[in-house]
DNA sequence: CGACATTTGATGCACGCGCATGTAAGGTCT
DNA sequence: AGACCTTACATGCGCGTGCATCAAATGTCG
């Protein structure tokens, strides 16, 4: 009864109001995404998914948290989100310990490293949202 | 002089703020992209910037886009568009035909396949814009 | 006209992504 | 305990992307 989406016709100037809502996540995520990635890897090695986590890990101050609860407050994929950890692991940002009580589970924790390069690229980071999302 | 961006200081409720926002669109793009991949491939064929160029190109009634244009206008990079319209064209919903005047550039057209499938895919499009977009 | 710069679209390349699937560890029945 | 399902993370794969670069056409200036 509910399982399905009703296609129904939709008021032309509603229709357009959509589109061009959509139009303008689509170039602002697309203008943000690009110029973070690009100034994040210039100026400190790291990709914005991989920053957008590092910044996930700090705001939940203190420490270890669990892969699955990362899941749900990233917006990548469980299997992005498993390579982002794993290079950030690689470039030494970050630990990734077994959980005793469960051992499928995983705890992530930043390093003092990974401290250091988010306190640093933090400043670069803010000031493109200031830019482009500033008005 | 102004040719370089001071990074100063930020209130940290802006900060916040911004942040918030930031991942916001974040996260309603990758929802949105990523359904409006998947449904637009299995129902239509038809990946999501692949549509949106040709919804560029219905939009701008009448016929040919020159390319040039087209990238002003469309969130993609010159080569992303460049092949996703490659992409069409190898699928028959648009031709390309070279400019007498200009033979650089190029113009894009829709065929009468083409609008078919945007006048049968558009639904498709326009409700999960609906759902995700229309609180 | 001739040399050089610019513009337009195409392409090689490396990379991150989502999907499907794999592996291992719980959990839940009887 | 044993059979079966579910959960949590990793990985093979194909694909689309941006960047850098290329080829061709055009523009510019002496």
């Amino acid at each position: 009864m509910f399982g399905h989406v009703k296609i129904r016709a939709m008021s032309p100037t509603r229709e357009a109001a959509l589109v061009a809502r959509w139009r303008e996540v689509l170039s602002c995520y697309s203008d943000l995404s690009c110029a973070l990635d690009r100034d994040l890897q210039e100026r400190h090695g790291i990709g914005m998914s991989d920053f957008e986590v590092l910044d996930l890990l700090m705001s939940a101050d203190g420490g270890k948290v669990r892969m699955q609860e990362l899941g749900e407050r990233v917006y990548l994929s469980q299997s992005a989100l498993s390579r982002s950890v794993a290079r950030l692991e690689k470039q030494g940002l970050v630990t990734r310990a077994m959980c005793d009580q469960d051992r499928r589970a995983l705890f992530v924790q930043c390093t003092g490293e990974g401290r250091a390069l988010h306190t640093e690229a933090c400043p670069t980071h803010r000031a493109l949202l200031e830019r482009r999302l500033g008005g």
